[in-house]
RNA sequence: GGGAGCAUAGCUCAGCUGGGAGAGCAUCUGCCUUACAAGCAGAGGGUCACAGGUUCGAGCCCUGUUGUUCCCACCA
């Protein structure tokens, strides 16, 4: 069972040959067993665009280190992993890889394009996958998901089919945001906004007749092609007598009316609108309440459309300059002024999106949000933290209908049927044969297909199923926790949360936690364009997997960003070589007979104190873990281990192991059994060395994997024994201090007295003062003057308990020793005088907690007991 | 226009339900002490952004101010 570890801990021999060994076994697999709880977690399914970022790598390390804790904790745990089709994003990754091949989608047509898609969703998800193994990931890859799988597609018709039954998706002329470069529509969610330097153009638009003009302004005078109407509002008095008199519009000559709308701002701009029905949402508006016509002037690619006149073809910012230019040759162009807005751009390409009138595909949101929304209430799912629940809140109370079609090849077709006969709209799961109005076996399939996060949206079910009523859906659903980033609520989270809702009957998640995004060192976005993106993959081959992930979770608070900087990957390398180090301690002399992680029977008191300390960590950890702060456990774990086992356990063994005996034995149990527990509590966030190490020292599972997390234990639970070895500790920093600071080297050993009121306390940590704090002997006794004793030359240290001399004659400088207690002495007057106000405080006494006024008072007697020991040292050195 | 986050040591950040502020890195001092120099021991350094308020008691709760980041809305 024992081996010998190598002096420096290597990820890279390691990690692997693990990994390969976890699957071998199928500790990932979960299947539904009513011998245990399940819980639940789906992976946000990576885009199949490209490979893992920090992102992921975040999201990755806080979703299996939350599934390992609770796979150790009993459940049936169940992560599952998957991929998504990402089809605006990947489409338009190979639409440029092909262009760099000089051939295009018109080129290979429909199939020929998907051919090579579905060749290079095989490429990438298999890249991620790797990538997804080598962090770690204990994910059921036989569960492994694809959202444009057979069963993906075969749950997305379903519930287009659904819905569109229940009038829920419709078809329509609508206003939609149009992306002119990926030439398809977005969804108002996919549109970002940024402030932009713009202009402002003053317009004049004669009125019919000859008798004067209107004059208006706008941010795109191109648009003006599709002007057929101008308004002003109802009440305003400078233009109620225009209204239902006419323009012409300039340049173009068509006659349009002035209308009469409460939409138009009386105090903006001169209080006159030009309407666009086709290129802008309220215009549109606008358009329906008056009847008006709707002029499409632009192409799908952004240039001009034949409506547009002389200006057909030229570019949209192009005819923007011309018509300016023309504006001003003709002599309606009145002014320009500088403007501020905010222009929307394409989330996935960052062209500024056109609003643009077209026939589209979509969902009826309200009656699909009012459940969701009640779901949230109620409380049936929770964000983590809270406050995003009002972000979802405010955006599903103010949603608008969801555009799904997109004219794109790469996605679900849209399961829409038009007979080409008699024009009927047949909405089916399967391909019709015939049209079941008049019979025509001429029909055409809708070329569009649906928005990526029209699937995405049924993820957390329809990987375990669904439609179909399976028992891995009944057993798994509804998953336990969504752990995903902010920057992502309302594409997935709240689509996930309404499809869930309508068709599962209840949300598909317990908790949302949210977690913020990977900054660079500076705190900037990563991002292509700046260069700073970090790969994990160098990163785990520098440092080990074990460091990126501890890295990532100590560094997260829920919701917030972090940042990324190299120092604190090696921080976290050292930790990982520290346990390691520890662990060759441990086994370096580790007798035959202990092979297993039990408890000696008889414990000394640091004993005690380490297992008391250990317990309470068990709670916290655990405790922090069900909350999903994983930073404050880490936190934790990394102050024990480093600080409690490493700093001062290990070391108090040495002088029992020295000595040998059944001291020293059961100090070695100690240590394995400690080791053993800190290795289960830090293995969900470093899987693999916690694993490695746990097959080289005495353990009672063969894999730490699926081991029994560690509990709480009444009986470990050593309160006395932890104060009185904080005496002993207290009295060895002292000394050190001292030494120190007077610039004793370790080597030279000197001599310890203790004066104590509690001589069998110091009196059992005597060796301990010894080893630790360069002592060549320690002598305990009575705070009573012993015959014969003058320490009037020596150092004194004062200690919790305790007055300590350490005969150091020729280092003692009297002046300065006096000096240095009477700074000591003002510093612990002032901490009585501080304690005895707060006593004297009648409110406090009356309002505060016992245990407060309790604890002020047991201060206040330390603090006094210590001032006392100071005057007297004071009184002795004075002599 | 509406909303949210953040502001704590030189830097990066913790600080759970209010009981006199912590870590890592950096700096300084001394150590190769037989697990670890990726280490050990010690030290310095903070009006917890500002101003009020609640409370016996505020980094933490409330109000306002300033700075900063982000989200939503989109008055042409």
């Amino acid at each position: 069972m024992k081996k010998e570890l190598e002096k420096v801990y290597d990820p890279r021999q390691v990690e692997d040959r693990t990994y390969r060994f976890w699957q071998e076994k199928r500790y990932f697999h979960a299947q539904p067993n009513p011998e245990k709880k399940p819980y639940t977690i789906v992976m946000p399914p990576p885009n199949i665009t490209g490979q893992l970022h920090l992102g992921h790598a975040l999201d990755c390390t806080l979703q299996d280190s939350i599934i390992r804790f609770k796979r150790m904790q009993g459940y049936e745990a169940l992560w599952l992993p998957g991929t998504d089709h990402a089809s605006i994003a990947t489409e338009a990754k190979i639409v440029e890889a092909m262009r760099k091949e000089g051939t295009s989608k018109e080129e290979l047509g429909r199939e020929g394009f998907l051919e090579r898609a579905w060749e290079w969703k095989r490429t990438y998800s298999g890249r991620i996958v790797e990538q997804l193994k080598k962090m770690g990931s204990s994910c059921d890859w036989e569960r492994e998901r694809f959202t444009l799988d057979e069963g993906c597609s075969n749950a997305v018709r379903e519930v287009f089919v659904r819905l569109y039954e229940k009038g829920l998706i419709y078809r329509g002329e609508r206003i939609i945001n149009w992306c002119p470069h990926c030439r398809t529509s977005i969804s108002d969610a996919e549109v970002e906004y940024e402030e932009h330097d713009g202009h402002f153009w003053h317009i004049r638009y004669p009125l019919s007749g000859g008798s004067g003009y209107l004059e208006i302004a706008t941010t795109r005078p191109e648009t003006l092609l599709g002007d057929t109407a101008l308004a002003v509002h109802p009440e305003d008095e400078r233009y109620k007598e225009l209204v239902g008199k006419t323009v012409i519009l300039p340049l173009v000559g068509r006659e349009i009316p002035i209308v009469a709308d409460s939409y138009v701002e009386m105090d903006f701009g001169t209080g006159v609108v030009k309407i666009t029905p086709a290129h802008d949402p309220n215009d549109f508006e606008v358009g329906l309440r008056h009847d008006l016509p709707v002029i499409n002037v632009m192409n799908e690619d952004g240039t001009i459309n034949e409506n547009g006149g002389k200006y057909q073809g030229m570019e949209r910012y192009e005819c923007r300059r011309q018509i300016v230019a023309d504006l001003e040759a003709e002599g309606f162009l009145v002014k320009i002024e500088d403007h501020k807005h905010n222009v929307g751009s394409c989330y996935r390409c960052s062209t500024v999106v056109e609003p643009r009138v077209s026939k589209q595909w979509f969902v009826k949101m309200e009656p699909l949000a009012a459940p969701a929304i009640e779901a949230v209430r109620r409380g049936e799912t929770k964000f983590v933290p809270d406050r995003f629940s009002k972000i979802y809140y405010h955006w599903m109370e103010n949603i608008r209908d969801w555009c799904i079609s997109r004219q794109l090849w790469w996605g679900h077709r849209i399961p829409a049927w038009y007979c080409q006969d008699c024009g009927e709209l047949i909405v089916a799961k399967e391909a019709p044969d015939t049209c079941p109005k008049c019979g025509s076996r001429k029909l055409k399939q809708d070329p569009d297909t649906l928005d990526t996060w029209f699937s995405s949206a049924l993820w957390p079910f329809s990987t375990l199923g669904w439609p179909e009523d399976t028992e891995a859906l009944r057993y798994f659903y509804p998953t336990s926790v969504l752990v995903t980033g902010y920057d992502i609520i309302f594409f997935w989270v709240a689509r996930m949360i309404f499809s869930g809702v309508a068709h599962m009957g209840k949300a598909p998640f317990e908790t949302v936690f949210i977690h913020g995004i990977v900054r660079d060192a500076q705190g900037r976005k990563m991002s292509k364009s700046l260069g700073n993106g970090i790969d994990p993959l160098k990163v785990i081959d520098e440092y080990g997997a074990d460091a990126l992930r501890f890295t990532l979770a100590t560094n997260n608070s829920p919701g917030n960003d972090m940042r990324f900087a190299e120092e604190k990957v090696k921080a976290s390398r050292n930790f990982a070589n520290k346990l390691w180090n520890a662990t060759r301690f441990i086994l370096m002399n580790l007798p035959e007979e202990i092979d297993s992680p039990a408890l000696p029977a008889s414990l000394q008191t640091e004993d005690k104190w380490v297992l008391s300390k250990l317990n309470t960590l068990i709670r916290e950890v655990t405790d922090n873990l069900e909350k999903f702060e994983l930073g404050i456990a880490v936190q934790k774990l990394y102050d024990f281990i480093w600080d409690v086992l490493c700093d001062w356990y290990i070391e108090l063994t040495k002088s029992r192991i020295q000595a040998g005996g059944e001291s020293a034995k059961s100090a070695q149990q100690v240590l394995v059994y400690v080791m053993n527990q800190c290795l289960k509590l830090l293995h969900p966030i470093m899987p693999f060395i916690t694993e490695e190490i746990w097959q080289a020292i005495p353990n009672d599972c063969e894999s730490i994997m699926i081991a029994s997390w560690p509990q709480y234990r009444e009986d470990l639970c050593f309160q006395k024994e932890e104060e009185d070895f904080e005496k002993i500790m207290g009295a060895i920093k002292a000394i050190r201090n001292r030494r120190a600071e007077m610039n004793v080297p370790p080597s030279k050993k000197a001599r310890v007295f203790v004066k104590t009121t509690h001589a069998d306390v110091f009196q059992s940590g005597a060796m301990f003062i010894e080893r630790l704090a360069s002592a060549s002997g320690v002598q305990v006794s009575g705070m009573a003057p012993q015959e014969g004793e003058d320490f009037s030359d020596a150092v004194q240290v004062i200690t919790d308990g305790a007055v300590i001399f350490i005969p150091l004659d020729e280092l003692v400088d009297k002046q300065k020793e006096l000096a240095r207690l009477e700074k000591e002495r003002k510093i612990c007057e002032k901490d009585i005088a501080m304690v005895e106000q707060k006593l004297s405080s009648q409110g406090f006494l009356e309002k505060a907690p016992q245990n407060v006024v309790e604890a002020e008072r047991v201060k206040l007697e330390k603090h006094k007991a210590r001032l006392e020991k100071i005057l007297e040292s004071i009184s002795t050195f004075s002599k």
